[in-house]
DNA sequence: CGTTCCATTGAGATGTGTCAATTCAAGTGG
DNA sequence: CCACTTGAATTGACACATCTCAATGGAACG
């Protein structure tokens, strides 16, 4: 939990989050509908949370990495409003939220926290709905690509470097895209010597045309 | 403010509320990057919360209506991120988030409505990503329409005729779409005798069949 | 070695954007 | 009160990005 607290809360803290079990790929975290007790952090591995639409397919809401909270949404409807399974073998710990909001009531930074966490979710949201009814395929893969990025730097991993744990379908229902257009646009990205490209693995050579490409460059 | 509250404590969320000055059409209620101090609510006329975008471009977060709160993306940061301003004269009365939030801590049904507001905004913004990602621009349209009819139904107004308070050109950047694409879809639903378009004044004719036309009929 | 799932590539279809012209409504000043 | 201006909305023709459909290639796994 990135928050700075006092030692006494910190431990509080540590006392209503549960022990996380390792999941194997592709098992739910929590369900769309079922009843919302808890929030989740992912400690290893990466979830997605996606929705299933009326026709069967699947929206997906959003890519989770370690240090990474879900399951806040179901806050206001009591009722989890996406499902969330891991892309691959993952560790995942529960906080109970009944517990979390007794003790944010009692400790103010801990309710500060949990506001901007949600609040920085709005902006995310807000963001990717930029995203997708103004950017191109290029511009949204590089979106994807440079925010996979900066969070693995933050976790001290390679930011140019690095294995997608999730399907080109999942990128698809992610960006609004086909699978055919990532492939497409993986190629041409490749052509173009900003990226190399195998598979799930993923080299950015050029990283400052990556992000103009994003048209994210301040 | 729909919450049930012991009368005590409506009278204290009374009393941090500053009464609404009326604004005349195209006043900012706050602007982008102002830092932030309170949430507000739109008391009548409408507002469009709204970004600008790096190339002076501008996407339209949303459009508020009577009983809506603007202001809560503002919280993560302490600064708000996007601009809001009126479409039409509208009253929008401030509530300062610091005693909101003083008082949310003593008051829990009151935080516990704050969660929900926040929570549901994720929601909504969630059900706009799906929107721009899958659907056409019939469907966009037609779930524009039906929200704004639904709202309107909330507050004892037509749910079938109304004018719209904001252009074609809000309403495209809302949806993603251009100003041509908006008029061209109101001409052919028009044609489908499904609505009834005067310039902003819209009748829903058929209502089941733009139900059905924006792929939300459960 | 075959099966299955995922990814890539190509060719053609299509919805929406772009550019341009016209109409319409509202407001302004002579 | 009537031209004139201005901004919004509509309509048409064309361009283009992405989707759809289809075939192929590759990796993982039993």
């Amino acid at each position: 939990m990135p928050i700075a607290l006092e030692h006494d809360d910190i431990q509080q803290l540590d006392d209503i989050i549960k022990r996380g079990r390792p999941l194997q790929q592709s098992n739910h975290v929590y369900r769309e509908a079922e009843s919302f007790h808890s929030v989740y952090a992912v400690r290893s591995g990466s979830v997605k949370a996606y929705r299933a639409m009326g026709d069967g397919r699947e929206q997906v809401i959003g890519f989770y990495f370690p240090g990474e909270i879900i399951g806040l949404d179901g806050i206001s409807s009591n009722t989890h409003n996406a499902s969330a399974k891991t892309l691959e073998t993952a560790v995942v710990c529960e906080i109970p939220f009944s517990s979390l909001k007794g003790l944010s009531s009692i400790v103010p930074p801990l309710q500060r926290h949990l506001f901007r966490l949600m609040s920085r979710g709005i902006i995310e949201d807000q963001q990717r709905i930029t995203l997708l009814s103004r950017n191109s395929a290029a511009e949204r893969i590089a979106f994807l690509l440079l925010s996979i990025s900066a969070r693995n730097i933050s976790r001290k991993l390679s930011g140019t470097r690095f294995r997608l744990s999730m399907s080109r379908l999942d990128i698809g229902n992610y960006l609004g895209l086909t699978v055919e257009t990532i492939s497409r646009v993986f190629s041409q990205l490749q052509k173009m010597a900003v990226l190399e490209v195998d598979n799930r693995e993923i080299a950015i050579v050029d990283m400052l045309g990556l992000r103009k490409l994003s048209n994210l460059v301040d």
